[in-house]
DNA sequence: TTGATATATGAACAACTGTTCATATATTCA
DNA sequence: TGAATATATGAACAGTTGTTCATATATCAA
């Protein structure tokens, strides 16, 4: 083991820094929960549709989500197990952390 | 559930943010392994003293790593389950790409 | 105390990131 | 084909981030 690959540290810094953006994790949580056309995201997330569109291409890149066209209409929808999962455990750990937070101002 | 919450949002953007950036990476696979002083950490990852302080700060200040002085030594360990999931989770990630990529590449 | 060693911090700066605005492309329907 | 709708893209810009250099603080040993 010893020390990490230096590739390894930029691909897993590049990846994570995916879900370092609120927009991109608005657009990630909804999509955990089913898949959705671009019209539709603008809507419920209240984002500015350019915006959306350069975030949906950066996650789209990554092969984070994928995506299909739907007559004028493109859906997309996770394309990755993982993101779930990780999702979930960045909410687990925020949580724990102000479960912590708020014990502490008791004292 | 529907639309996540505002603050949920930039929490967890905030949170996988600190786990964006190689340097910090190298820092917590290490750590992951042992806990180690951060004059060892400089031997052992090649980074300036300096830059090494600052993110050891980031990294202290979001409650991911511990610390303790011994003598004129300050040790680092982790301070969270979650981080190992979550880096494991991200090192399978990116070997799942990588050898779809290969597989491509053999088409 | 003084010098040596270990770590932390502040300021400055270059590089990167996300948003906005304007515009381009794609699809449908009349 | 032309208008309407849906999505994507490029350029510009402000804000953020990580590094470096210089310096401060802390601990130990003589």
């Amino acid at each position: 083991m010893a020390v990490i690959n230096e590739d390894l540290a930029y691909d897993l810094g590049d990846f994570f820094k995916i879900f370092g953006d609120p927009t991109r994790i608005k657009i990630l949580y909804t999509l955990l929960q089913r898949e959705m056309c671009v019209s539709d995201l603008v809507a419920e997330l209240n984002i500015n549709q350019s915006a959306l569109s350069h975030q949906l291409r950066i996650l789209r890149q990554n092969d984070i989500v994928k995506f299909r066209r739907d007559g004028k209409s493109v859906i997309y929808s996770l394309d990755d197990e993982h993101v779930g999962i990780l999702l979930r455990n960045g909410i687990e750990h925020i949580s724990h952390k102000n479960a912590y937070d708020s014990e502490e101002e008791h004292k």
